[in-house]
RNA sequence: UGGGCCGUCGCCAAGUUGGUUAAGGCACCGGAUUUUGAUUCCGGCAUUCGCAGGUUCGAAUCCUGCCGGCCCAGCCA
């Protein structure tokens, strides 16, 4: 339990200390959370989310989310509020320091204009053919553009005419004036401002130009004052461009040192689940699921709809830890976290999911006898509700067996068992069909066995199923979820493919992975609101469907199973 | 003979300025409690740190050489 007190050491916590310790930012302590608004956020952006709020709050400092809007042709401001809520749902809604980098479009462009004077940046007028046949391969240099030794002067014009739209898409470019011949490909003269003659979600039409990620970031990052700025191992390569474009404008004079930081950790990658953005609009698109908030989607609308909780997402986060290595964690894991925090926070209530009839042959035609239910066996401060027992009820199909497997403790032919916080019954008697299926079981109450009553457990038996009355339940749509994908490693080659053979991931989805079942269920969690969160005791967690739920109509997701031995070992 | 990074128990992951017995979590395996085959509790679980050499009184930590894996040639982020 030492993941619930002390924060877990990593060598980004390492990092901040050492810098605490030195005193390189005065004590401060400054993060970032930057999505592009250009899709839904998944798992991974748990993860970092988790991080780099955690982090914030952990030293006392400040996290900033930023939008990273400088790619008009793919943001839009409804990602922008389904992002704002994804975050403000995992509990760190701060509108005081939410940001876009487009606020600094004119910051950014100023910062472009000092390194043009400073001769570091210049107008490149060839195509974005040509200067890819120029940047060189991973083993080769790339060369000069013929347009590199342009004067300042000139640039100066170039650039300040870019800006005020004289130019089509892909007529000029602005470049950082670095090193053709690097053996970091970034640091090939990469582009800083390109032309778009596009629209922008919030600046309109103010822009023909915009900023390239590996300039607008660092910027953004030295304008917000941050200090660590965490991102993923892809982004290696990157950091000596980010150091360079900070260290130059430093130089003249547009920030004070200490700059930011960057800082790289491995992304989050979880079994039987694609977490690429590339990968989910295909599976959405595809109509391979029911849009970005299908329940079994990756991505925390997906979640959120499947009652996963973010206290869930927090205790996997510190689970799974932080580090370089690439890792590979199993679905399961999170279940888990899912399931001990769902544990703790979810009320207990009674639902059959494949119900068969069950007659107490001695129980009054009209009696009712009222029994209580604790909400939480840990916790009776949450007090108990009543649930109804007559002579007709639902039980499970699985809680009853002609034909018993060995250590089979539910109900048997001549058995008996106790009905949850109700009493002992005995099998006396059972139907059969045609096909050999049970169609109704009869059985016999001992009225001097009822939970809670002095004497109740004189008797003991080991079985212990629950019911409800056939009288009172209410049918129930639920849905269980499997895994979207039948394999490990989606789309990834096995042991003994054939050398040429291409895989697909849609060719390993789980053609299996919904399964909706018709139920009966207490009348109370029928009328719970959308989204809240039971345990249907011996069964897992499920969520009223935030959509489709209605009292009159109840549907339930299953979030996940509870953990289940029977049959192990 | 491009550059960057990673390799510690089935899965994560501390430790890496060399110093006694290689943290912790998850999973797993026992056993106790239990009116959820759940939960909870208690116990077990790496003579070994990708491999091979070397330096040293002493190495997961330093050196050398291999092996394996990931990332990079968008006017995407």
């Amino acid at each position: 339990m030492s993941e619930s007190n002390e924060p877990i050491s990593h060598f980004i916590r390492n990092r901040i200390d050492s810098d605490q310790e030195r005193g390189t930012y005065g004590g401060k302590v400054t993060t970032r959370f930057p999505p592009e608004p250009n899709g839904y956020l998944h798992f991974g952006h748990a993860k970092s989310i988790f991080l780099n709020f955690g982090l914030a709050r952990d030293y006392h400092g400040i996290c900033h989310l930023r939008f990273d809007d400088t790619n008009p042709v793919k943001e839009e401001q409804a990602y922008v509020d389904a992002i704002r809520e994804d975050v403000e749902w995992l509990g760190f809604r701060d509108a005081e320091h939410e940001h876009f980098a487009s606020d600094y479009f004119e910051t950014l462009y100023q910062g472009a204009l000092a390194l043009v004077k400073a001769g570091l940046a210049y107008v490149d007028s060839q195509s974005a053919e040509e200067m890819r046949a120029n940047r060189g391969t991973l083993k080769e240099p790339g060369h000069d553009s013929p347009y590199r030794g342009r004067s300042i002067e000139e640039n100066l014009d170039l650039f300040t005419r870019m800006r005020a739209g004289e130019f089509a898409d892909g007529e000029h470019i602005l470049r950082a004036k670095i090193d053709m011949a690097a053996p970091n490909l970034n640091m090939r003269d990469p582009a800083i401002y390109r032309i778009r003659h596009a629209h922008h979600h919030r600046t309109g039409d103010d822009w023909p130009i915009y900023p390239m990620y590996d300039y607008a970031h660092c910027v953004s990052d030295a304008i917000e004052g941050v200090t660590h700025s965490l991102c993923t191992l892809e982004f290696e390569d990157h950091r000596p461009l980010y150091d360079w474009f900070l260290d130059k404008l430093a130089d003249q004079g547009f920030f004070e040192r200490p700059l930011p930081q960057q800082i790289e950790f491995s992304r989050l990658n979880l079994t039987y689940m694609p977490l690429s953005k590339r990968k989910l609009i295909q599976l959405v698109e595809g109509g391979h699921v029911d849009g970005w908030d299908d329940p079994r989607m990756p991505t925390l609308k997906g979640a959120r709809r499947r009652g996963f909780t973010p206290s869930g997402f927090r205790l996997f986060t510190d689970r799974i830890g932080v580090s370089k290595s690439d890792s590979l964690i199993d679905f399961g894991v999170l279940e888990d976290c899912m399931r001990e925090t769902l544990n703790d926070s979810a009320e207990r209530r009674i639902c059959v999911l494949d119900p068969l009839k069950l007659v107490l042959v001695n129980f009054p035609e009209d009696g009712e006898e009222t029994c209580h239910a604790p909400n939480h066996p840990k916790k009776p401060e949450w007090g108990k509700r009543e649930v109804t027992l007559t002579r007709e009820l639902w039980i499970e199909r699985g809680d009853f067996a002609l034909d018993p497997p060995k250590k089979y403790f539910r109900l048997k032919p001549d058995g008996e068992v106790r009905l949850r916080y109700g009493f002992i019954i005995k099998h006396v008697d059972h139907d059969v069909d045609a096909q050999g299926n049970v169609t109704c079981v009869y059985a016999e109450y001992d009225p001097d066995t009822k939970s809670g009553t002095p004497g109740s457990d004189a008797r003991k038996v080991k079985g212990n199923i629950h019911w409800l009355s056939a009288r009172d339940a209410v049918e129930t749509q639920v849905r269980q979820y499997d895994r979207l994908f039948k394999v490990p490693a989606p789309g990834a080659r096995r042991e003994d493919d054939a050398p040429d053979l291409e895989r697909d991931f849609l060719d390993d989805l789980n053609p299996d992975s919904i399964h909706t079942l018709t139920t009966y269920l207490e009348p109370g969690a029928a009328r719970a609101e959308p989204e809240s969160i039971y345990q249907f005791e011996r069964h897992g967690y499920f969520v009223a469907d935030q959509k489709e739920h209605r009292a009159e109509r109840p549907v339930f997701n299953r979030a996940v199973t509870l953990r289940d031995s029977w049959g192990k070992g």
